[in-house]
DNA sequence: TTTATTTACTTAACCGTTTTCGTAAAACTA
DNA sequence: TAGTTTTACGAAAACGGTTAAGTAAATAAA
């Protein structure tokens, strides 16, 4: 490829291999005119270093990685944004794997970047993940870990979330208000702490409210979208069918609306709905969607942010940094 | 990091490293004796191959890039998960840059790519991008690249595209024969080939049709929301109003429907609209959106097994394989 | 003037692999 | 039995940088 090297630098100036790389990150010890001599050689030969060279000898890489479930949702797309503006902003490069909800896939790439490949890693964790061994045994070789969203709570490092518990409790609070008195929170899985946090929030709610808690309270979907729209199908069927739900994901949302067509259900007269998600097109669903909107760019900046000083400062403690950024309800048709 | 190398293993068993080395490759000339010991050894001090020492001496980094304007809309989320799908499958790792539509920054990712820190890339280009030694340079390096969406037709390598003139050309058809006569094609970018060709067909199909071109028919919007946001306030209340929109980017559709609303111009009595998306909301929006749907996934797919194919095969010669998938219209309520 | 200190480089080891070339011993051939 | 080939392994040179340690010449201090 990129055949021109220090190598060829030095042989070119007559100067050691040493005092070119060394002129080039502009060391103390090399003078002034050989500095520039040999930075115009760079320029003239187009010299670019190899970034594998570096990285083997000072064994950092200059990279992170993010790993995540699935680019599908709005919410990490706006992730992703952040971190690279963040990681762009260092002079960081990113490499992003999804696990597509995989637990033994998420197990098989955090254990190869025990290889040195990444400096440091941002990861929502997967629905299928229950145990940790898997990051804790890269954590202890040294590479800082920052959880976002979908967090491990028994990790000591830094884990960057929303008020989980207090935005389902306000979901909840917020639908009772407006007159719901049976409702259902729909969730993909139990082992996510984000996934449980809001469905406390939730319950908790309609116990200080005095509402009722039936089989249909909390209402367990999947990745799959067939399954899910013939499980929503079946609880919008059922006779104490509810009269106001919480979609705890984003992708559930879409569902909800088309079975409550079909079921000729009418939102928000007979059933009002909320959702937690980033959509930009929330304003113009039919109705217009309530949401509970997490600032995912902020979240992805505060993650990589948070993980670049843990990078840059030695003694830097990530377990003391966790944060919880709060979301935002905001009020549309979808609960009017 | 990881303290145990090739040389930890050679030590503890007593043989020498390059016996370690062909034997963790399956090496015909080791033996299956010592095979076995150093599969063992390497497994049981929990043994993770420097990746960069690897590259640095193969000159081939197992890595791509994959370079874009942003995560915002659906159409790259989607392509990112098929690009990320095919690498994992062939093993290879990617890195991700955002060039957040600069033609600054994609110059410089790209430049930085000369140094052997990917064996391949796929691009989207800037709207910006209107010169192309940036990708010339790094293709004549032996670096190959594959454009998706966004590309560049003058270039000699391989693209992945829509039917970009024929999807223009079938929106306004559609438009026409929904009974419009004052059509709108609202753009983001006159360099972006796949603009350009929307347009051209949007504007070949007013031609074939009969219809009239007016200052309107074209109108520009930016990246910038609230610019346009006026933008279209203004078109919508000028006299020749237009009676049919096509919004030739997704993030457009949110601000044709808000200010449709501010307007009071209903949907799709007064004014229809199409637009190219990949949103799942598109069905529940309000009025149903009728749209122009790329195949975001598969091209992601398709770019990235052709790059591979191109960095397996010596002598793939990725010039003769771009390749146009077909966009699909879904005709929703906005149109009908 | 002699000695101490800077200044401006160079030498060489090192990071962790891969790979070419060599070579003893074992196995086969004639 | 002597010669040839195979088998199984090792030595060492890369890959392209970084960096500790050394050194000759120039400069400053005594």
């Amino acid at each position: 490829m990129n055949n021109v090297t220090i190598k060829t630098l030095a042989k070119e100036l007559k100067v050691s291999v040493a005092t070119v790389s060394k002129a080039l990150k502009d060391s103390y010890d090399i003078g002034p005119a050989t500095k520039q001599r040999v930075l115009e050689m760079a320029d003239r030969l187009n010299y670019v270093p190899n970034p594998y060279a570096g990285s083997l000898r000072k064994r950092k890489s200059k990279t992170i990685a993010i790993v995540l479930p699935e680019v599908a949702d709005s919410f990490f797309s706006l992730a992703i944004n952040g971190i690279e503006a963040m990681a762009q902003e260092k002079g960081y490069h990113v490499l992003i794997y999804l696990t597509h909800e995989s637990f033994a896939k998420e197990k098989a790439i955090l254990k190869d970047f025990q290889s040195g490949r990444v400096d440091g890693v941002l990861i929502s964790l997967t629905s299928e993940t229950t145990s940790y061994e898997h990051v804790e045994e890269l954590s202890e070789r040294g590479v800082p870990v920052v959880f976002f969203d979908r967090v491990c709570e028994e990790m000591p490092t830094a884990k960057i979330t929303t008020d989980d518990f207090d935005a389902g409790y306000l979901a909840a609070k917020h639908l009772i208000e407006k007159g719901c008195r049976r409702l259902s929170s729909l969730s993909i899985s139990n082992s996510l702490s984000i996934s449980n946090n809001r469905m406390e929030g939730f319950l908790q709610s309609l116990k200080d409210h005095g509402q009722e808690i039936t089989p249909s309270t909390i209402v367990m979907c999947s990745n799959d979208l067939e399954k899910n729209h013939t499980v929503i199908k079946k609880l919008l069927a059922s006779k104490g069918r509810p009269d106001g739900i919480v979609a705890t994901v984003e992708k559930l949302i879409t569902t909800v609306y088309l079975a409550c067509a079909e079921m000729q259900l009418s939102i928000p007269q007979q059933v009002k709905v909320i959702g937690f998600s980033n959509l930009p097109t929330a304003p113009i669903l039919n109705p217009s969607l309530t949401t509970i909107t997490q600032p995912a760019f902020e979240m992805g900046k505060a993650a990589s942010s948070l993980l670049f000083k843990a990078l840059s400062k030695p003694g830097f403690l990530l377990q003391k940094e966790s944060m919880v950024i709060k979301s935002v309800l905001s009020v549309r048709g979808s609960t009017q």
